[in-house]
DNA sequence: TGTTTTAGTATCGAATCGATACTGATTGGA
DNA sequence: TCCAATCAGTATCGATTCGATACTAAAACA
């Protein structure tokens, strides 16, 4: 009954994100969604923060994620850029203050708390939990999206990371970042 | 950075379920929310089949699940049973479709098929999942709802569980439930 | 008895959401 | 080279969620 189980756990763990959003001061004003797309594009790399991306991460439509983001532009915490190669592509990226926000909202206090409380067990829960989602990515059709330097084009190239897929160098800091292209390492 | 990553882990989760909750032929027509409804009245108990439990562990407000929930009795889904004793309070009954329905779902096959390809490593995951929910429902002001048969007040009578709060004795499948009046163990 | 609290509903406006149709740029094949 | 197909993104529609507020009716309290 390990996945019954589980399924209640991660139903519970959802209606507590729930109302830390909504309890948040600073989240009260903001849609989850608006929230979860703003972490997401703090977290991404330059592949992955257009609205495309933002749609295939949050498994929604392009015309909600669309209208999400019109009302994020409106209220000053993104901006949009055009792509300088594909003039129909456009780059979001975080205002100042969108910065400060998501800098004050993560990581969440009571997960920090709790992570605490939890020593060393809360790398264990980190752990199974990042084998948990490679194991669904794996077996189900979903999008990647998973950290650059886990990923299998990533190299090493004049002691720099490099992208095998798009043959291009990356920043140092860019390997921590996600990336909608994301492939698993193969492993026996 | 445990809970920057963790944050990272629960966000993708998210994304998986909405993905999943999307492509399921049976769930495409039910709003997420009403499936979390639906979910959480077939695993609570006699105590916590209300409306307004189902409002403290959705973390919605009463306006709002009193309107998904008329969405739900009017496709058939759910009854609405008033309560002997307080004639303000309702109860609230899966149909026979909804129990196949939930029977159908849960657990998700995607959930199966990963905890059957991670192994003992799902027994740990559960485990270090749980407690992380503890933490979290211990340091913050949240709703309990945590199992019968965990709870501060569970007891066994002439061989029977027993409530230690209603005073009442359980019928032996209700210690697996979820109640909303659940307090954890005090422990060290 | 009368005030307060509680469970639940009704209604409103704002926002999400999916579906569809559209614009404009890129790609690919004949 | 040209033209169809594809692709990124937006606009618009109706249905639904959502929170806020106000309401009904029952219970608890004092």
């Amino acid at each position: 009954m390990t996945a019954t189980t589980l399924f209640d756990l991660i139903e519970r763990l959802t209606s507590l994100m729930r109302i830390w959003n909504r309890q948040h001061p600073l989240l009260a004003e903001l849609q989850p969604i608006q929230v979860s797309a703003l972490i997401y594009l703090s977290r991404c790399n330059r592949y992955s923060d257009t609205p495309l991306a933002v749609t295939e991460y949050l498994g929604l439509t392009k015309g909600t994620v669309s209208q999400s983001l019109k009302a994020l532009e409106a209220r000053g915490l993104i901006e949009k850029v055009a792509d300088a190669r594909d003039r129909r592509s456009v780059h979001l990226r975080l205002s100042a203050a969108a910065q400060a926000l998501v800098a004050a909202i993560n990581p969440p206090e009571f997960l920090l708390t709790a992570v605490e409380q939890m020593g060393e067990r809360a790398q264990v829960l980190e752990a199974a939990f990042a084998d948990l989602l490679l194991q669904i990515q794996r077996s189900q059709d979903v999008p990647g999206f998973g950290l650059c330097r886990s990923c299998r084009f990533h190299q090493q190239r004049d002691g720099r990371p490099f992208c095998g897929l798009t043959q291009e160098p990356l920043a140092p800091n860019e390997a921590e970042l996600i990336c909608r292209e994301h492939r698993p390492l193969e492993t026996a």
